[in-house]
RNA sequence: GGUCGUAUAGCUCAGAGGUAGAGCACUACGUUGACAUCGUAGGGGUCACAGGUUCGAUCCCUGUUGCGACCACCA
């Protein structure tokens, strides 16, 4: 057998095993019951990170488990279209080639992008198998394939024949390189420094108003100036005239309560077209809307020639120069401000006007936080639920449409006339438009399609029931919706989790799953995001590769606290692999003993005579229900913990170092059972190493590990502490004067002899080992030399020929009596004796016990030679 | 401005109303038949600060401070 798991070898090997009874488990299984989760859709065009990966082994140890547990288990799998994201990588594909793809026209452009994902866009699913997902590559969905498109299709059309779709101009956020509007939540704010600059406006001949802005390049499209009506410096200019400088437009000064008067000059220049706050003011005050500028953020016609074409930014500095050149720019101020980017493009965004398409999303929300609200889905961690009741409660109509290419095009054709006619196909709209025009086909006016596409979120929104068939297919929608769980991210509570209830209460009438499992974000070793330009972005798959999928999966289990975030560095990952390393030397040990492995030996059941034996089995069942209760509260970190220390601490550390001079039948059944069972527990989270195991120690006369339920927990199964853990303590103890001593050759223990003998004459072959002593000896009198020590009270001694130093007896004794009294001080505290007797009394014969020992201790002084 | 999270060993982090835990790092010893990707033993903490509840608070409550995230505002 070689030195460690070979995970290069094996994995690949595993993997290609498992593949058709996941296949089937999702199918069928021993159970009728399902679990099922709809795992989030990584973009087409994506790569394995590490965030993807830790979702993932979250997911996947849910579905291990329960797989293993008989549930017809379904992780369904697909991918997302990424419209935004898909396009931009395209369309630098072309560019790099010399091809420009805004000349190719839209079903040429189309096509190279469906080719690319042809090409590559299936990388990220065989990473996902790779990083050991149980899921059915088969069933693989894409939110453009033609059921997808389809469902989308379904769902716009009747959303618009509710009511709850319309199309209106108004102001949105713009993106001036990809010229498109895009959501408001996809719009981030990144504070910066900047300025604040003070403008003139004249009025009449001689006066001046002064306004503040950040944004000087919009003043051609100011309608108005407006101030607080309370506001004592300019009351006396309400409803009078100021002039726009350099083009002398003149503008009505107007009063509005939106006005602060502590903010800027206390004067707000009021530009409808390119200002959110502004666009409401100039429709409370019936203000007209001019743009000043074009889709790609150019100044247009509406402003002075000298700056028609120009980008923003550079009709900014033109304007300031000229601005300053005629004294009209009072000062300037340096600050600091938040400024809106699309992270996508990079691009500033500018609010325009512009023909949108848009979901009123009130009534759907109003569903949305009801399910939450009544429980019918809970957050885990509970804490975000906040975050998803607070975007809810002030929801926004939702900005449909996209100006791009690659999407779900929107199923709305004009008539000329501007009417227009929703449906699901072109031939559906010419119905309706023959009707409504009362015409026949011939002389039916031409119609042609809507241009925009929908948000990519649309269509991610109706994924948990797109992929089971819906609307065409209710089979698997019985069996599966609502699903499970749902793992992801909090930064798309908004974006995805909460459009998913909405839709999913809509169309599918039920919840789209019952809980939402937020995982944490993951960083660098030292807590810093991860990102490319950092230079501190960690590759699974290098993890993968150098430490085994195994120990990667461990190790971000290890880490998957709630409600905080998760640092990863390499180190992490080398724990992990350490630890599948000591599984694969414990079942070395196994197989060098001579394991055993028998179907018919219960071990868990009955018929076990030796203490050791019944005690590692109890042991066992400890950890199975942590294990299990831990798996059941989605602690995965506390499951990963359990898995840890029982191998480690109880397994190996112990059991393994008791029975090395055991050779009976009954201790290596044990041994190789108890093993056997644990591989099971562990199953979900290392899940090649396991089957590995599994497979060598069976004979592969199995089933496989991946649907091997654990074995049922017997629950009159005598689990207290009995005298094995005494004395494996009574071991511990030795060991650790042995260390204190500095002592290195073997010793032998005494053990005064009293009601214990029997016990201690049976089970001397595994003490001895345990202790690292020559024997165990019961006796009825210590002799002078040596070294007397307590545990629980019982008096024990380690023969020792040489002189101990003073200091070790003095660091027992010091360490006792203040033991004693901590206890004492707690025990006479009446109070506490009313309130809880039993734990009162419970300290009161501890310190009974402390008390004899003291005694002994100072009658013997055992370090004196 | 609002909301949420968080503060425990040198580092990364668990934890429970009643004697403070792990891994890494550190110190010493050790290649004895599972394991040097290791073992054995050890050192190391006023559990951020201030109040309150309690017989008892590191744990619960309130406040303060530090750190982080999100939302809003941004003339």
């Amino acid at each position: 057998m070689c030195k460690q798991f070979d995970h290069n070898k094996f994995e690949p090997q595993i993997v290609e095993k498992s593949k058709k009874v996941i296949a089937q488990t999702v199918k069928s299984n021993v159970k009728t019951e399902t679990f099922t989760i709809t795992l989030p859709p990584p973009n087409v065009t994506g790569s394995l990170h590490l965030g993807h990966a830790f979702t993932s082994v979250i997911q996947d140890m849910l579905l291990r488990y329960k797989r293993q547990h008989g549930y017809v288990t379904l992780g369904q799998p697909g991918l997302d279209h990424a419209g935004i994201a898909t396009q931009i990588i395209v369309a630098n594909q072309l560019q790099d080639q010399g091809i420009n793809w805004q000349e190719l026209g839209r079903d040429e452009f189309i096509d190279r992008v469906w080719k690319w994902k042809e090409q590559s866009g299936g990388t990220i699913l065989y990473q996902l198998v790779r990083l050991g997902m149980s899921i059915d590559l088969d069933r693989v969905r894409f939110t453009m394939d033609d059921d997808a498109s389809n469902a989308v299709l379904y769902a716009f059309t009747t959303l618009y024949k509710d009511g709850l779709i319309y199309r209106a101009k108004k102001i949105v956020n713009w993106d001036p390189i990809l010229k498109t509007a895009i959501s408001d939540i996809e719009v981030s704010n990144k504070t910066q420094p900047g300025k604040m600059w003070y403008i003139k406006y004249p009025i009449g001949t001689c006066d001046f108003i002064t306004i503040a802005t950040t944004r000087p390049e919009t003043v051609f499209g100011d309608q108005a100036l407006a101030v607080h009506p309370d506001d004592e410096r300019y009351k006396h200019l309400i409803g009078k005239k100021a002039r726009i400088p350099l083009t002398d437009k003149s503008i009505p000064i107007i009063a509005d309560d939106y006005c602060d008067r502590e903010k800027g000059s206390g004067v707000f220049k009021v530009t409808p077209a390119h200002d959110f706050a502004d666009f409401e003011i100039g429709q409370r005050h019936n203000l007209h809307c001019l743009s000043i500028m074009d889709e790609a953020g150019r100044m247009n016609d509406e402003v002075p020639e000298e700056f028609r074409g120009l980008p923003g930014i550079e009709a900014r500095k033109k304007l300031i120069k000229v601005l300053l050149e005629k004294g009209l720019l009072e000062r300037t101020e340096d600050i600091v401000h938040s400024v809106p980017y699309n992270n996508r493009s990079g691009a500033i965004i500018e609010p325009m006007v512009t023909n949108q398409w848009f979901l009123d999303t009130k009534v759907l929300a109003e569903a949305a936080i009801k399910a939450v609200e009544t429980g019918r889905i809970r957050f885990v961690p509970e804490q975000w639920a906040n975050t998803y009741f607070e975007w809810l409660r002030n929801i926004q109509p939702w900005c449909l449409s996209r100006q791009i290419l690659w999407g779900h095009q929107i199923p709305v054709w004009h008539a000329e006339n501007g009417k227009m006619f929703c449906a699901m196909t072109e031939a559906e709209a010419k119905q309706q438009a023959k009707k409504y025009f009362d015409v026949d086909e011939k002389s039916l006016p031409k119609l042609t399609r809507d241009p925009d596409v929908l948000d990519t979120w649309f269509s991610s929104a109706l994924w948990p029931f797109v992929t089971l068939g819906w609307p065409r297919d209710q089979t698997e929608m019985r069996k599966h919706y609502p699903t499970d769980v749902l793992v992801t991210g909090f930064d798309i509570i908004f974006f995805w989790v909460a459009r998913m209830v909405m839709f999913g209460l809509y169309f599918a009438k039920e919840v789209p799953f019952k809980v939402v499992y937020i995982n944490p974000l993951v960083r660098d070793e030292h807590g810093q995001k991860m990102s490319k330009s950092k230079g501190n972005v960690i590759d699974p798959l290098h993890l993968m590769d150098k430490y085994g999928t195994d120990a990667l999966r461990l190790t971000l289990a290890t880490l998957a606290v709630p409600g905080r975030d998760v640092n990863i560095g390499e180190s992490h990952v080398e724990i992990g692999r350490n630890f599948v390393t000591k599984m694969w030397n414990a079942s070395k040990f196994l197989e060098m003993k001579g394991y055993i492995f028998d179907r018919e030996f219960k071990t868990y059941r009955e018929n076990l005579i030796q203490p050791l034996n019944k005690w590692i089995v109890r042991k066992l069942i400890e950890f199975k229900r942590a294990a299990q209760s831990a798996l059941d509260e989605h602690r995965f970190d506390l499951y990963a913990q359990s898995i840890h220390k029982f191998l480690k601490d109880v397994f190996c550390d112990t059991y393994i170092e008791a029975i090395k001079l055991c050779d009976d039948e009954e201790t290596r059944k044990t041994a190789c059972s108890v093993f056997l069972e644990y591989l099971k527990v562990a199953h979900p989270v290392i899940p090649f190493v396991t089957e590995y195991l599994w497979e060598k120690l069976t004979n592969g006369t199995e089933q496989m590990l991946l649907i091997s339920p654990w074995t049922n927990n017997i629950n009159d199964y005598e689990l207290k502490p009995d005298l094995v853990d005494h004395y494996i303590s009574v071991a511990g103890e030795v060991r650790s004067l042995k260390g204190l001593i500095g002592c290195k050759e073997k010793l032998d223990l005494l053990v005064k002899s009293g009601e214990n003998d029997a016990f201690v004459s049976a089970n001397e072959h595994w003490i001895r080992p345990l202790a690292r002593v020559n024997s165990v000896e019961l006796v009825e009198a210590f002799p002078a030399r040596g070294i007397r020590f307590f545990v629980a009270g019982q008096e024990f001694f380690v023969k020792y020929p040489h002189e101990v130093s003073r200091s070790l007896f003095d660091k027992k004794l010091s360490a006792l009596t203040q033991d004693m009294s901590k206890l004492t001080a707690k025990i006479e505290n009446e109070s506490y004796k009313k309130a809880k007797p039993e734990e009162w009394q419970n300290d009161v014969d501890l310190l009974a016990v402390k008390k004899a020992e003291l005694q002994k201790m100072e009658a013997v002084n055992w370090c004196n030679a």
